[in-house]
DNA sequence: ACCAGGTGCTTTACTCGTGAAGGAGTCAGG
DNA sequence: CCTGACTCCTTCACGAGTAAAGCACCTGGT
């Protein structure tokens, strides 16, 4: 039994008529995510990139060409401040430039930097290699079903657009 | 179709050979991850906890007693020094008490003043409200076969003991 | 009885995230 | 044209987490 099970256990003895099923789901969420995010070593590339770095290297790789902060913001869940200064460091380190966009001169055009275009190469397929070692207890098919239950959870709460 | 799916779409597209199949489960477990740690105000009591806090309480509630310090790190998946902090935040605001245990005076016994029951006793109801409103779109057999992938997934990934 | 190595918690120095305020640009109504 | 309200990004002050070092304490082999 996991940990969750353990503590849910634990309530279910003191309080028998409690429903704890959001604990089961929600507690088992996090803690996942938490694990997810403590790759070994050797999952990371040359420059240690953290989790959230890697997401926006690969929102820029995926979309082709250049993507504003604002997006990059929505799709890392993360506040824009946050982002500013992520950029900054990634910038610093060479991975990716910051240009003024033509259209609207509040905007800025993040782009890959060649040097960005091959970390992300090298360490995105490592990563994708880290998850499925994570998920391996289950079958395609349970992964299948994992994946839409989330989604479904999901469609309500991700912003419309 | 929520955000992991536009962006494994988007994947899909430009490689249509890879395999994607761990970020459409990992991807969506760290969203729903975060965005089950972004509660409305309204769900956290008079003293503004965060939900590590809350888990904090939570594990002294319903261990019944007192807890070491090092059960709460690992229960909260978090380091040694970040419970320190926490533990004497929480003592700060007179929801905890730190008392030397004992048995071996390098460990100390957590536990709960009156007004830190008072408080646990309050917010948790709410907080696990809100955690069933997330999961709203799913069936009770959804909801369960949820808990059940997850704990899958979880169990030797947990520590041991 | 000693002390070397291990354990349990805290402290320190640093990184990273946040909300709020700020600067610059756009745009629609008069 | 202005001007006021909005948007996009950045800066600031601060809170919270981490790894590593530190301190106090236990323990088992000699």
């Amino acid at each position: 039994m996991d940990v969750v099970g353990r503590i849910s256990a634990q309530w279910r003895e003191r309080y028998p008529d409690m429903d704890l099923s959001p604990i089961e789901v929600i507690g088992r969420v996090r803690r996942l995510g938490v694990l997810s995010g403590q790759m070994p070593e050797r999952v990371l590339g040359e420059p240690r990139l953290s989790r959230v770095e890697l997401e926006v290297l690969s929102a820029l790789r995926r979309s082709g060409g250049q993507m504003r902060p604002s997006l990059l913001t929505r799709e890392t869940l993360s506040s824009g401040a946050a982002t500013s200064k992520r950029l900054a460091k990634l910038a610093e380190e060479g991975l990716i430039s910051r240009s003024a966009s033509g259209r609207d001169r509040r905007e800025i055009d993040v782009r890959l930097t060649e040097r960005g275009r091959e970390v992300i190469d090298r360490v995105l397929p490592a990563q994708i290699e880290w998850e499925r070692e994570l998920l391996a207890p289950l079958s395609d098919a349970e992964r299948a079903q994992l994946a839409d239950l989330l989604a479904k959870v999901l469609g309500p709460l991700d912003p419309p657009a």
